[in-house]
DNA sequence: GAGAATGCCGACCTTTATAGTCGGACAAAA
DNA sequence: TTTTGTCCGACTATAAAGGTCGGCATTCTC
């Protein structure tokens, strides 16, 4: 549950490695998916929908593959996963109109679209390039204000401070 | 993707519910399931789950149903989760014994157990009782409501802060 | 220009997980 | 003891995800 799908796992690795090789070129489906032992052509359907938002570019024929359109540093987790999977909401309750398909009557709803925002939010904080190195790079700042508030409880989520 | 199944969310909601009338005595699934439109053996199903792990108690009978065993204070929405749809994890990556199906040449496995740890971080964060009301209990930093209605005026983080 | 390597696209199949259904077991009340 | 309302666990459809196949277009090499 909560899972992200493996279409977007692999288009992350994808995307990483195009990162990681961008200097030597053009990398094909083929070569990605050797490397990290994937499919190849489910890896090939993935990168076409990359290509089609403008995250990668391809190039026919011979010699050729796919190349990032971007500084990896301007190109966060939660574009790649944005374009292979549509939109991201945490439960049905939130659609795109924001309504809920279960009558009114759900009472959750909002605070489930807190969550569902800040999931967002630390997505779109991890950025292609902070994947290549470990962890030492990801540096999620915790959204601090006054969040001492609270004795006690709250040590909580400085999301993904990874140093 | 990246969503909760349909059954956490009933079991969500069935846990507010039983918060709210702690004081009425027991609800049956009934009850609740007629409460928010909810098929009445789906819900069923998942309140068994919830007292198989604790977290409600079942009561057989005429006028039985489920009360639950804790305050909601300190009953979080990952409890629940996870009580309905078992461990939680993003990615097929991270699994329990922390291996990675894929070979071991995924490097971005890392990164992802991070973003993980921040979801359920915010998922702790979030007690039932807190759910019970609207949006004044829990309070997500400089989140206007109109504001976040208006399309293009794209807030800041401010992930779930509950103070 | 022919052929090979590569990306592109759509349709199909397999597997898995989700949503929902059914009949029975249990406990309390009449 | 019978009745009634409830919980319980196995079962079945439906949908989604993951992966496969074949045909076509494009570019390079020879």
């Amino acid at each position: 549950m909560l899972k992200l799908t493996k279409k977007a796992d692999y288009g992350l690795m994808a995307m990483k490695h195009l990162a990681e090789h961008a200097d030597h070129g053009s990398c094909s489906a083929k070569d990605v998916a050797e490397a990290y032992g994937i499919p190849q052509e489910a890896l090939a359907k993935i990168l076409q929908r990359l290509a089609k938002v403008g995250l990668v570019r391809s190039q026919h024929g011979m010699n050729g593959g796919y190349t990032l359109t971007r500084d990896p540093k301007t190109i966060s987790a939660f574009e790649v996963i944005k374009a292979i999977d549509g939109p991201l909401f945490i439960t049905s309750c939130i659609t795109l109109r924001g309504e809920c398909d279960q009558s009114d009557r759900c009472t959750i709803r909002e605070p489930l679209r807190k969550v569902n925002e800040s999931i967002e939010q630390v997505l779109k904080n991890i950025k292609i390039s902070q994947m290549k190195e470990e962890p030492e790079v990801i540096r999620v700042h915790n959204q601090d204000r006054n969040q001492a508030d609270k004795p006690g409880t709250r040590k909580p989520a400085d999301l993904v401070t990874i140093s």
